[in-house]
DNA sequence: GTCCAGGTCGCGC
DNA sequence: GCGCGACATGGA
């Protein structure tokens, strides 16, 4: 059986931006449409329940969000409840970027164009699961980081019962439940394999609670600094958590930082870390949307979504 | 075969 | 507080 949930929108919304807005879409379990303007996912509730949900939007200015929910039995209405806020957190809904237009408006230029409803970046609905794809995403390329992702899945997912092919994102017990050789032996992670046991078996003894990382009332750099006490996650990690926290004001320095910098404000000569942040500095707490969708119109001019 | 990727850790100074 | 090699794995 299926259910429709309708969300409504309080902000700009485009939620084929917010899917395409970086590479998280293509991580399993999620699947984008073959257009990427909505996508589906398996979700495991905390009832046990494993449901299949679908997310498209109709209408542009405040538009409707449109869960449909693939699941076996009857939904309680706190299954319910927790596919809303679930779909919610992914997508962003209540997170607020007036702030950003604003100073996008201000900034003239190219930024005044920038369409709101644009700038939200997708983000999976637990902290850990984002916590595990962004280690992922580590000293590998992009085509390793959807490998590991996948054989993750495929080894620790749950199945939806309509269709046992789609999987669950993993849960951090059932990662822990087998020794770390074994881990080992069925997902290729590489050094990261220990990495993500130990949060994984930290989350399950109850030692590390990662949902406090999502309080605003708790400054941005003590979050990056309880970030990086997690083994595996150092100063670009934390930054992008950060980012999928909701935070804006670091810029994650990687590779496609440090190349897209060079190629754009330096060059092509070499150049400091310091220098390469202070092009950002005066965009405030908004300092990663600047540099991502400015790295994105660079790389993709006619990506560009109305 | 060799290099290195959306880096991080642990060591030695 | 910095510099540097090691780290698993697979793609370029």
């Amino acid at each position: 059986m299926h259910t429709e949930i309708i969300l409504s929108t309080k902000n700009p919304y485009i939620l084929p931006s917010t899917l395409r807005s970086h590479g998280w879409v293509d991580l399993l379990p999620n699947i984008p449409d073959e257009k990427v303007e909505s996508f589906s996912r398996v979700e495991r509730l905390s009832s046990g329940k494993v449901i299949n949900i679908h997310a498209a939007s109709l209408g542009s200015k405040l538009p409707k969000i449109i869960i449909t929910v693939k699941h076996e039995d009857a939904l309680m209405q706190i299954e319910r409840n927790e596919i809303v806020k679930r779909v919610r957190y992914m997508l962003r809904l209540d997170e607020n970027l007036r702030g950003f237009y604003d100073l996008c408006k201000k900034k003239g230029n190219k930024w005044k164009n920038f369409t709101e409803g644009r700038g939200y970046l997708l983000r999976s609905p637990e902290i850990f699961e984002d916590l595990v794809k962004v280690i992922c995403t580590t000293n590998i390329q992009w085509g390793g980081t959807k490998r590991m992702v996948k054989e993750l899945v495929e080894s620790f997912g749950v199945p939806f019962p309509g269709d046992p092919a789609l999987l669950s994102f993993p849960s951090p017990e059932s990662i822990s439940s087998i020794s770390l050789e074994e881990f080992k032996d069925c997902v290729r992670l590489g050094y990261r394999a220990g990495y993500i046991y130990e949060l994984s078996a930290r989350i399950t003894s109850g030692d590390l609670k990662l949902n406090g990382l999502i309080d605003t009332s708790t400054p941005a750099a003590e979050v990056k600094k309880r970030l990086i006490e997690i083994k595996g996650v150092g100063n670009y990690a934390a930054a992008s958590m950060l980012m999928l926290l909701g935070r804006y004001d670091q810029i994650p320095v990687d590779t496609v930082f440090r190349s897209f910098m060079k190629a754009k404000y330096f060059d092509n000569k070499p150049f400091s870390e310091e220098e390469g942040l202070s092009i950002y500095e005066d965009w405030g707490r908004w300092k990663y949307l600047a540099y991502w969708n400015e790295m994105l119109a660079f790389y993709y001019p006619k990506a560009e979504i109305k």
